[in-house]
RNA sequence: GCGCCCGUAGCUCAGCUGGAUAGAGCAUCAGUUUCCGGAACUGAGGGUCACAGGUUCGAAUCCUGUCGGGCGUACCA
């Protein structure tokens, strides 16, 4: 394991703590100096400790300066201000960080010792209808969790738990077949599907009879009936190769698309073991679970319809179960909108009882709300279709591209111009904390100023292009590294926290933290590059130093990016 | 009614397991190019952190209450 000053500082001070104040509240032991004046990082562990052992804060602060004295990391370390430590490092020990960082193929990421099995749940499209926006967001974020986990060295299932089985296709059988089974063209067969799922649903409103038969085709289905089955198929293979096409420009990919469907066959014995343990009672003609806890006491989960008929808690249970009996999950993550939290609740909670052992976790987000500050909605309006998203994405970076880089093929253009876009895309939505709302707007998610992916990969571009440009340096694998200038010495510094930001984003699952880390990266990095001449250094070991800090600010932002779900461009 | 989320600069947002003078981007204004890529860099203005109490050496952050907004709350997913 790498091993960076501040992580020696941490394990130091952390000794300290353990020895002098087993009983003190735990907190962060050591962070980031906010004011370099004051020094690298700092210790308020004395001041937060004074309260609870009612000492004076500088009297245990000089305590763990004594303890911290001997240390050979630290250059200085003083008492400041009510009773912060502040420590500063020896620059010898940064730089020799680097070099251990810049050696190291995960960039200080800690890998797990002992990996989990943990199936990440996202996107989860319905068939015969067009992915909208309000898909991005799921599919996005459970990506870019899936790509951190497996950094970190977990085994990640990806599962499409797409909705491919509901009262839809009753309406949607009906209507395919009262048109007389028409042929869909393969790229337009979602818009074709909507459009019939609209018509007959209108046609169906206020027809009892009409409604009848819709329900009859549904029953005939669920029946097994051969006719409504391969109709269903059909539109259930179409709508897939719509996604896949969605997927493959977003460059997301699952190990499983097992939809709802998929688990028909253990809905019954579900809800019939849940009862037969007295997990499930019957409740005004429904089959129920209630709870005993405060906050669901009140919120019975409903598993079977009084008509019989299963719900989405009886295929989520049976899913649940299905992944932690045939893929040994460990843990099991759900990346849906925030509105599902009482169903998560509810859902996790019956699992329990029913003694699934695996840590779940609902990992929410806000939603993508309309102009009106009301959620998009797909029934009225018109919904924005994500592949148009994806295509304006791409049209606008294209745009800007044409008019910076008009020497461009136009072949290479639009391939850059996919990258830039689709980047900003993924970049607007990751940046921002998940669990706020936004309103959708196009020209916030395809923003390509300020602290934005084209920011960030104009960064690495520069990274590279220097490097091209030293070509008489082939290996820069023994360089020492000299940090004398503010400039290179802050974006070092900034570069040893990889490891432990990727820590903290894996603890938290909110890769705007990382978004922010790689923004000042790349900010600190144009900074570095305007201040301290790389080619024309001084020496010619303070250039391999420079062209060195280069390359490992490089790595860290495509591997960062990479995380996001990011792809970089050698030259834009 | 109850539960969850939110309220920070003109706009969009960071910061929230308490820490030193509340930070970015956009927009506005003023600069930088004989120099490694100007999609860059440097600087300026702009704040009652919704409001009111409380906890303490210290509160945007924790607690209580109020106001405002969003969402959820048994047969949709």
């Amino acid at each position: 394991m790498t091993v960076t000053p501040a992580q020696q500082l941490t394990r130091l001070v952390q000794d300290w703590i353990d020895q002098n104040l087993p009983e003190a509240p735990s907190g962060s032991v050591v962070q980031p100096c906010n004011d370099p004046r004051f020094g690298h990082y700092q210790s308020n562990v004395a001041m937060a400790a004074a309260k609870v052992l009612k000492k004076k804060p500088r009297e245990i602060a000089s305590s763990l300066l004594e303890h911290c004295q001997e240390a050979d990391f630290i250059e200085t370390s003083e008492i400041a201000g009510p009773g912060f430590v502040n420590f500063t490092f020896k620059q010898a020990c940064l730089e020799a960080a680097c070099a251990t960082i810049a050696g190291d193929p995960h960039l200080g990421i800690r890998i797990e010792k002992h990996p989990r099995t943990i199936v990440v749940d996202f996107s989860a499209p319905n068939v015969a209808k067009e992915m909208h926006v309000g898909h991005i967001r799921s599919t996005i974020l459970g990506d870019c969790i899936a790509r951190i986990l497996t950094a970190r060295g977990h085994h990640v299932i990806r599962d499409n738990h797409i909705g491919d089985w509901g009262t839809q296709f009753g309406k949607l059988i009906l209507g395919y077949k009262a048109q007389g089974k028409p042929e869909f063209p393969e790229s337009e067969s979602l818009a074709m599907m909507q459009q019939l799922y609209q018509t007959t649903h209108q046609a169906c409103e206020g027809n009892a009879q009409k409604m009848d038969a819709a329900r009859q085709e549904l029953k005939k289905l669920q029946a097994g009936n051969k006719e409504n089955l391969e109709i269903w198929k059909l539109f259930r293979d179409r709508s897939q190769s719509a996604f896949d096409s969605v997927y493959q420009r977003l460059s997301v990919k699952f190990d499983h698309t097992l939809g709802e469907s998929f688990y028909n066959p253990w809905l019954k014995s579900t809800v019939d073991e849940l009862t037969q343990r007295g997990i499930a009672t019957e409740s005004e003609g429904a089959k129920v679970v209630f709870f005993q806890e405060e906050e669901l006491k009140e919120h019975p989960f409903l598993i079977e319809k009084s008509d019989g008929a299963a719900l989405y808690a009886t295929t989520d249970l049976a899913t649940l179960k299905y992944r932690i009996d045939e893929w040994q999950a460990d843990e099991l993550i759900y990346v849906t909108d925030g509105r599902q939290q009482l169903h998560f609740q509810q859902l996790f909670s019956t699992a329990k009882r029913w003694g699934l052992d695996a840590e779940c976790r609902h990992i929410w987000f806000g939603a993508i709300l309309g102009e009106n500050k009301k959620p998009l909605k797909t029934r009225e309006g018109n919904p924005i279709r994500l592949k148009d998203l994806l295509d304006e994405a791409e049209q606008r970076a294209l745009a800007i591209l044409r008019e910076k880089r008009a020497d461009l093929a136009d072949s290479k253009a639009r391939q850059m111009a996919r990258v830039i876009g689709i980047g900003s895309l993924k970049y607007a939505d990751l940046s921002q904390n998940r669990n706020l709302d936004y309103v959708f707007d196009w020209d916030k998610l395809l923003a390509f100023d300020g602290n934005t992916a084209p920011y960030l990969l104009n960064a690495y571009v520069r990274t590279q292009s220097i490097l091209k440009k030293a070509d008489t340096i082939t290996d820069l694998s023994n360089v020492r590294f000299q940090l004398h200038l503010p400039h290179e010495q802050m974006l070092s510094r900034q570069l040893l926290e990889y490891g432990s930001l990727v820590d903290q984003v894996t603890k938290e699952y909110r890769p705007h933290l990382l978004c922010g880390y790689l923004y000042e990266v790349a900010s600190m990095f144009h900074k570095f590059f305007e201040h301290c001449p790389v080619l024309k250094a001084e020496t010619d070991d303070l250039k391999e130093s420079r062209l060195a800090m280069c390359q490992l600010s490089g790595k860290v932002l495509k591997h960062g990016l990479g995380l996001l779900g990011i792809e970089t461009l050698e030259q834009m």
